[in-house]
DNA sequence: GTGAAAAACGCATTATGATGCGCTTTTCTG
DNA sequence: CAGAAAAGCGCATCATAATGCGTTTTTCAC
């Protein structure tokens, strides 16, 4: 995944549970600046920042074989 | 995923592909030291770090769901 | 067991990610 | 359309990831 895609997948899923970007950095203790940057894939994020984003979202990243296809 | 756990996997893939630290860090130009931080799990390592690690090592990292499970 | 190669790591420095603040632009809502 | 809310962004500063170098420890082949 691009940082891009990755970005707009973070979105997509605040946006589903409804949140507003200011809340999403509240909870997940980042600056709002920090997530604006990440959504819009300008910005070279840390493990630990991304990491605290996805966790509130209920998601999370994982390293896998890169040929291997995502599920629908 | 936790730190720990990403750094274990690629030290298991870089040793299939009977690679040394050196030789992988600078196939994707970083440093030794940052590798060997990467890989015992002790670094918070920026995306574009680790992607260029994933990258030679024919890996990449996804953003999913959490409860999820991984393929065997 | 000995020696060499590989990996770990302490410390100082450099590069850059994260933040803080305020202003601008875009996107909703009525 | 008008006003407000949300998101984007320029810039300076702070925090910390990445590097460089040398030394130490561990691993491995003989």
């Amino acid at each position: 995944m691009t940082k891009q895609e990755i970005g707009e997948k973070l979105r997509q899923r605040r946006k589903l549970l409804r949140l507003r970007q200011r809340d999403l950095a509240e909870l997940a203790g980042v600056t709002l600046r920090g997530l604006t940057d990440l959504e819009r894939g300008e910005a070279n994020p840390t493990v630990n920042q991304l990491a605290k984003i996805l966790d509130v979202l209920g998601l999370e990243f994982r390293v896998v074989e890169r040929s291997a296809h995502a599920p629908s």
